[in-house]
RNA sequence: GGUCCGAUAGCUCAGUCGGUAGAGCAAAUGGCUUUUAACCAUUGGGUCCCAGGUUCGAGUCCUGGUCGGAUCACCA
């Protein structure tokens, strides 16, 4: 295997060589261009970072002051002095911040003096330079350079440098918020450019590939209503919109994406569940239909299967005494790549000793409500022209839905799938639980008390898509052992998405197992529609993509 | 896997009928001590995705390929 040369990795161009002769510039000034560390301020309560700084509530009262000031001034009208000189003396108060983060501007140099932004990826803060009024520290001793050296090494910073500084708050002219700056600290180089600054990264290619330079942009981009000194933190209510009522930043979408799961977590554990892990690496792929990953093992000279479901060890763990387990993880089909699939994809499933499928599905919509409200702030959700309301749950049979969306289309029982797949799945916008399964494609879920050839099994459909499937498990293990037998004369059959029997699961059934319900919640989906993506990549954070083929002509060094 | 669409400067994009490769941003140089998509002046920057073909001449037309997007089928 050919080793690449760091200028394959890292293209020469006018951008990057301007860049590098900086570098080199700035290591004759500064010494050490790659420093260990730098000590933030803690004038917030807690480590300054910009985010908290703004939020902190004296900062956020004069911000919010000038604000409203400003908002009531003309196009080219400045705020009063005697207003601005009375916050500035409020700020100084506060005594000097130390502050750090990415250079988001391409630095605004202006004679003597200089503006830049700075990002710590979240908010942004102004910082103002003066020549003869700032000096830049020397990163191998506690040395400074003199004020004509501080200045030439300001011109060496770049657009997305990380740069750290030590000043007061003020109020400029125009009546931002801002850190005069006394010390300035050099942290690290941008040796790449940064993306535009006013579209971002268009390339869908690069958007998923490099993730890194998305979320850079997104943090950088100058938006057409620019959020001023408010934290992004004030959009947590609205619908899949930021302040400025603009899509999410891809920032905001992976934020919103932790929200929902850590929520998630929170009533799981408020209840009773307890989180576990299980195997990933299994003999066997089964708990539900579909192609696995296979590898080998080395050691043991076995096949290994990635995991296509938890389910059946989660039940292992119900009849081994764990009354409510849940798992939040990883599964993995080797199937299509599309607009709502990954081949890896996160999964929460649980289960509930003692509850039926009705019991699950309240739950459910408990579970969903306070996640979703504590995700996205409303319960009313903007996605493709549509508003998703997650305060109302329709359960309606599968025949039944069929005779409301499908009126008219004859529907046997042996076609009633796939009837329902092409007639009624398009129009299931709003959270509707369809119920009443046929059993024969629910081999892990028990029969109906009231009609034997339907499971007790729901799918829960929102905006056309499978959000999640629950049912009451099947614990009578001759029962189990025969609906296996079933699905192997379907694989038998050429089916090679029936399930595969699974027989120290039949054994742990034998030892008994409680009554139980179970779930699965399909985490990428519900992300998306919380953050009005239409994508699955969109919500992944690095989306599985053909590898990047490098040049072959580059790639073949002398042996 | 099928169908449709796309790839041009570091980034975002124009490029007419086949006739010398364009803009904005970014970069470089100079100016400017409160700017904010800063501004003004000057300069540099191209494997037009790759390989063939048609043609006097191809970014443009044709064929094949690479990568990506949308969509359909299977899957959640």
């Amino acid at each position: 295997m050919s080793i690449p040369q760091f200028e394959e990795i890292v293209e020469p161009n006018d951008q990057t060589e301007a860049r590098h002769e900086h570098l080199e510039k700035l290591r004759g000034l500064v010494g050490n261009v790659y420093p260990n560390k730098f000590k933030r301020s803690h004038v917030s309560g807690s480590e300054d970072t910009i985010t908290a700084l703004l939020s902190y509530p004296p900062i956020a009262a004069v911000s919010t002051e000038i604000g409203e000031i400003v908002a009531k001034l003309g196009e080219r009208e400045r705020p009063p002095a005697e207003i601005k000189d009375a916050l500035n003396a409020r700020l100084k108060e506060l005594g000097n911040v130390r502050i750090a983060g990415r250079v988001a501007v391409p630095p605004r140099v202006m004679g003597k003096a200089a503006f830049v932004h700075l990002s710590d990826g979240i908010s942004r803060i102004q910082i103002y330079c003066r020549k003869e009024d700032f000096v830049f520290v020397r990163n191998d001793s506690r040395d400074s350079l003199d004020p004509q050296d501080s200045w030439t090494a300001f011109g060496l910073l770049d657009h997305g440098d990380f740069i750290g500084v030590e000043g007061y708050l003020f109020i400029t002219n125009t009546g931002e918020l801002s850190v005069h700056v006394e010390q300035l600290q050099f942290l690290a180089k941008a040796m790449l450019p940064m993306p535009d600054k006013m579209h971002g990264i268009a390339d869908p290619e690069i958007r998923q590939r490099q993730r890194y330079a998305d979320l850079i942009a997104s943090s950088l981009q100058v938006r057409s209503e620019p959020p001023t000194g408010a934290p992004a933190a004030a959009s947590a209510s609205g619908v899949a919109k930021s302040a400025g009522g603009q899509d999410l930043t891809t920032r905001e979408v992976f934020e919103r994406r932790a929200r929902v799961i850590s929520s998630l977590r929170r009533f799981l554990e408020d209840h009773g569940y307890i989180e576990v892990e299980t195997p990933m690496l299994t003999p066997k792929a089964t708990g539900a239909a579909a192609k696995p990953f296979e590898t080998h093992h080395n050691a043991l000279d076995i096949t290994l299967y990635a995991r296509i479901a938890p389910e059946l060890y989660l039940k292992r763990l119900l009849v081994g005494g764990f009354e409510k387990v849940y798992e939040l993880n990883r599964n993995f089909r080797n199937e299509g790549i599309s607009y709502k699939h990954n081949p890896e994809f996160t999964m929460l499933e649980f289960y509930c000793a003692y509850m039926d499928v009705n019991g699950m599905m309240d739950f459910c919509e408990e579970l969903l409500k306070e996640s979703v409200l504590n995700a996205a702030g409303t319960l009313q959700l903007e996605y493709e022209g549509n508003t998703l309301d997650f305060s109302n749950f329709e359960r309606i049979s599968m025949r039944d839905a069929i005779g409301k969306y499908a009126p008219g289309v004859e529907a046997r029982d042996n076609e009633i799938v796939s009837v329902f797949d092409t007639h009624v799945e398009p129009k299931l916008i709003q959270p509707t639980f369809i119920i009443d399964f046929p059993k024969s494609i629910s081999p892990l879920s028990k029969a109906s008390p009231e009609n034997p050839i339907f499971a007790e099994r729901f799918e829960l459909y929102i905006n056309r898509m499978e959000v999640a499937n629950g049912f009451s498990e099947l614990n009578d293990p001759r029962e189990q052992y025969d609906r296996f037998v079933d699905q192997m004369a379907e694989r038998e059959r050429g089916d090679e998405e029936a399930m595969v029997l699974d027989e120290d699961y039949i054994r742990a059934l034998s030892y008994g197992m409680p009554p139980a319900a179970g779930i699965g919640i399909g985490i990428d989906r519900l992300t998306m529609l919380l953050t009005n993506k239409h994508s699955i990549r969109d919500v992944i954070l690095f989306p599985h993509m053909r590898p990047e083929r490098r040049d072959p002509d580059l790639s073949e060094p002398p042996a």
